[in-house]
RNA sequence: GGGCGAUUAGCUCAGCUGGUUUAGAGCGUCUGCCUUACAAGCAGAGGGUCUGCGGUUCGAAUCCGUAAUCGCCCACCA
């Protein structure tokens, strides 16, 4: 390849006057790829580690993972580029919930019933699933630029990451922090498991709150109270009537008792405080099975609880009525029935919040279950404390206060899901019900045989828990894990790599993933996982609203590589996406991504198609332009390096983005071109390609490919070398004087160009240029250059017919052959003069105040008397301009 | 019901230890250019008084308070 490649680096005529990223993506993926340059081990240098938050791994990448992948992309090659052995490790997640969900939905297709299956089969049907679209995700990946380590592509369900979540079950056990107990779960009717209490997410709702009556029991005046809900199915369960004891209006009812409409139960009215009197009626129905408050009432009233629902939602034979009929139909038959029995008050229209499982969408069923827990109060204690004091730094720091909050309210975490597909959960029951924790089957008869006292206890005798973990359960240990800091806490690379570096993901995991990760580490491995933590944003359409696949509004990353390249992809992503604000995206980004990329490519067009001549004298104006370039080159690689340790990505890219489009492509290379088919001097040629070279590792992290392609181009190379791994310059010196000279002259030309443009005067005209007042004349070279000016003069009287403009004290003038309009100068004069004089006014204010003067820093003093002499002689020369057109 | 965040140009956003010229960028708009690196481009122009009100300060888009609007998170009101 590279021998093709430096034949058309050796005239650019050949290169194309667009930019092609479809040629040299894969090109370079792979040669990074084959030469391993993402590949990292231990060794002497500083370590530079992120570890990916895993994809599910049968999942597809969407606009929230080119963003947050493109982000660690750049942390990474950035770390390579400033000389640290830098790791990113892949990985992906086996998304228990999710991906049993895909199986049960593909068997089912084939006819087959999860049920009809061992467990064993089952897996093999997952594994199968899990081998063939397994992993596209990292392929997609490979698309967007990712310099991952591949040889190091781990999964949440390999051997170590399997053994690593027994073993931590087991050290919870036995620390007392994991129990089995009942207690009312949120249950997932479709996935067929209990939830944890992330997995649950509240939507509003547009429903019905129901008034109904029920009949008070062997009342002689046939009273009845009203009742109020939103899910009248559940009056099948109905185990008590609750009003509060202060309610006037009830006292009546003190020891009465109500029937159940339809089901015809006689059940107790009970009193407590918990009921709010102006809500609804005041009327409480109590249905313990399926009702967190009901539950504890329930529980306080010992109140026997009837489960009316089977695990997939439909009505139970302990229902007694609507047998097997799906809630939601039982729902509307039931208000049908009680209509017809004359049972309903009124239907009332109410917004409440119904719980959907995360993963099916479901709506969630609140269910009393044995489940596994963690205890985590004591260990959310260090994790908290490591956050609160900056150990693990939040960027943006905002989301400290939502971590806080979690974790001084965190609930115990149920971890057992009623899947198959996942770590099974290592508990083995014995024949009397009560059970033992061991990492192996070996182990635990053992411990059976202890426990039992029955030494002829056998394999077949004990029964292993059949749940599995969630998905959580394996993904908190990601960062130990991944170096077998679990299994081998001692080895070499987890003494390395940990604690990582930074870690990057959305705020909407900060619970799930990674409040659980910082906790993990400081439990198992007494150590923080990361030092920094940078929550992206969330990508939402231009009308702002996520994306999504129901909505349709998500375009897909590979699209839209396709179109734009991905370097258009990540610059048109990263432009717009500070740290934890989401992002509004738009395509027009990456046509923004796009154009950039061809500017570069054909600024080195330009550049490559010049012929270097070392005879040629080096003209003045390009020896002022590379002093010029060389400042400002300075100043921005120190700015940038400022920006990323903040993580202020989209600002360094901004930066990046400005010096080269705006300084290097519109002013230097403009400077220093030579005329058209003329050849450049050597000392310049050199000089620019060395700006080139600096500025294309400047951008690489942003825009990896283009970068390499041009570098290659650039200079001779052994096959194996790349960009990723040419060094950044740093700490270079910088003159804001000579910076800010330059920027003077900007003006100076730009007043040129307008006069031209205003006075429609072809580029190509040279024009005399006149100087009233104080101006440096030491880039005058540079004027006549960019202006087009064939003489700069000074003088002290203006001709009638001059054009003019004011840069700093100085009046410049371009003397013109017919008349200019003088009421337009004059115009434009006094609105300058006005707000000058405006400026002026409020800087003397400042300086006349004398608590100022005494107050403020010198320094701050000083500039108001610059301001202050400066607007005076701009005011001057605007006064002889105005005199002399009167 | 609690908490957090936002409100700056037509749109999307910078401006994060108050003073760097009475606010910057991209897109869009307007004007003139197919000037042999780039029309996916070049050269220019216009456009906002920083949501309202009050305060702190010599000085506020920036700090404080308050109101309004929007967004997010958390919470067991049927």
């Amino acid at each position: 390849m590279s021998e093709n490649d430096n034949k058309t680096a050796q005239n650019s005529a050949e290169l194309a006057t667009k930019y092609d990223p479809k040629a040299v993506e894969a090109k370079w993926y792979k040669y990074w790829e084959t030469h391993r340059l993402f590949h990292s081990e231990p060794d002497g240098r500083e370590p530079f580690c992120i570890v990916i938050p895993p994809p599910n791994v049968t999942g597809i990448l969407h606009m929230g993972h080119a963003l947050n992948n493109t982000i660690q992309d750049i942390l990474v090659r950035r770390a390579r580029m400033e000389g640290k052995n830098a790791l990113w490790v892949p990985g992906t997640d086996h998304a228990a919930i999710s991906t049993e969900a895909k199986v049960v939905a593909k068997l089912a297709s084939e006819g087959i019933k999860k049920t009809d299956l061992s467990r064993e089969e089952f897996l093999s049907h997952a594994w199968d699933w899990t081998h063939k679209y397994g992993g596209i995700i990292l392929q997609q990946l490979r698309k967007l630029g990712a310099s991952c380590d591949w040889e190091r592509t781990a999964f949440t369900m390999d051997d170590i990451r399997y053994r690593s979540v027994i073993r931590v079950f087991v050290d919870l056990y036995r620390k007392g922090l994991i129990y089995r107990g009942v207690r009312m779960v949120n249950w997932d009717p479709q996935a067929l498991t209990a939830l944890s209490d992330e997995e649950v997410i509240y939507k509003e709702e547009q429903s019905k709150l129901y008034h109904l009556r029920y009949k008070v029991e062997d009342d002689p005046e046939g009273r009845y109270i009203v009742v109020a809900t939103t899910r009248p199915e559940t009056i099948l369960g109905d185990t008590a009537v609750c009003v509060n004891p202060n309610d006037e209006r009830y006292t009546w009812l003190k020891g009465k008792r109500v029937i159940v409409p339809l089901v015809g139960r006689s059940v107790p009215i009970i009193m407590d405080e918990y009921v709010e009197m102006d809500f609804g009626t005041g009327c409480l129905k109590v249905t313990p099975a399926h009702d967190i408050n009901d539950y504890m009432l329930g529980e306080k009233y010992n109140l026997p609880s009837i489960d009316i629902f089977n695990d997939n939602g439909t009505i139970s034979e302990k229902g007694g009525i609507y047998i097997g009929m799906d809630r939601f139909d039982v729902r509307k038959q039931i208000m049908i029935d009680l209509d017809a029995k004359g049972l309903v008050e009124k239907i009332e229209d109410y917004v409440n919040k119904v719980g959907h499982s995360e993963r099916t969408d479901a709506v969630i069923e609140p269910k009393l279950s044995t489940q596994w827990f963690v205890r985590m109060a004591d260990l959310a204690k260090p994790a908290l404390e490591g956050v609160e004091n900056d150990e693990v730094k939040f960027v943006p720091s905002k989301f400290k206060n939502l971590y806080r909050h979690w974790m001084t309210n965190i609930k115990d975490w149920c971890i057992s899901r009623q899947l198959w597909w996942g770590q099974q959960i290592p508990a083995y029951y014995l024949p009397d019900g009560s059970f033992v924790v061991a990492e192996t089957p070996e182990e635990a008869l053992d411990l059976a045989r202890e426990k039992s006292g029955n030494p002829s206890l056998s394999a077949d005798d004990i029964r292993r828990d059949p749940d599995c973990l969630d998905t959580w359960f394996s993904s908190w240990l990601w960062p130990l894990s991944l170096f077998n800091g679990i299994l081998e806490p001692d080895n070499e690379e987890i003494r390395y790599y940990y604690p990582t570096t930074d870690l990057v993901t959305a705020p909407d995991i900060i619970f799930f993933w990674v409040a659980r990760m910082i906790i993990a580490g400081y439990e198992f491995h007494g150590q923080k996982p990361f030092n920094n933590v940078y929550f992206t944003g969330i990508v939402r359409d231009k009308l702002g609203r996520k994306m999504s696949k129901s909505l349709g509004n998500s375009p897909d990353p590979l699209d839209l590589i396709d179109q734009y390249g991905a370097d258009g992809l990540r610059m048109g992503l990263m432009r717009a996406a500070p740290a934890g604000h989401d992002i509004m995206f738009d395509e027009s980004l990456c046509e923004q991504g796009r154009n950039f990329c061809n500017k570069i490519w054909n600024a080195f067009r330009l550049v490559k198609g010049w012929k270097a001549d070392s005879e040629i004298e080096q003209p003045e104006t390009a020896k002022l332009g590379i002093e010029w370039f060389s400042n400002v080159l300075n100043r921005t690689l120190a700015e940038v390096d400022d920006l990323m340790k903040k993580f202020r990505i989209s600002e360094a890219l901004t930066a990046v983005y400005k010096l080269f489009w705006d300084e290097f492509s519109s002013w230097y290379l403009e400077v220093v071109k030579p005329a058209y088919s003329q050849p450049i001097d050597q000392k310049t040629y050199d000089e620019t390609l060395r700006f080139f070279d600096v500025l294309l590792r400047l951008l690489h992290p942003f825009m990896p490919f283009i970068t390499e392609e041009l570098w290659q181009h650039l200079a001779e190379r052994r096959d194996g070398e790349s960009i990723m791994y040419a060094q950044l310059p740093k700490d270079e010196e910088y003159s804001a004087e000579i910076i800010s000279d330059f920027e003077r002259l900007k003006e100076v030309v730009a007043g040129i160009r307008t006069i031209r443009l205003k006075r429609q005067i072809p580029n190509k005209q040279p024009l005399k240029l006149l100087v009233k007042g104080d101006a440096d004349s030491r880039l005058d070279t540079i004027i006549r250059k960019m202006g087009n000016i064939d003489t700069i003069e000074k003088c002290e009287e203006k001709p009638a017919t001059a054009a003019s403009f004011i840069v700093g004290g100085a009046e410049y003038m371009i003397p013109l052959e017919n008349s200019i309009d003088k009421e337009e100068e004059i115009k434009k004069l006094e609105a300058e003069k006005k707000r000058f004089e405006g400026f002026l006014a409020g800087v003397r204010k400042k300086l006349a105040n004398e608590r100022f003067v005494a107050n403020a820093p010198e320094a701050v003093v000083a500039l108001e008397h610059k301001k202050e002499s400066d607007a005076l002689a701009k005011l001057a020369a605007i006064e002889t301009a105005l005199a002399a057109l009167k």
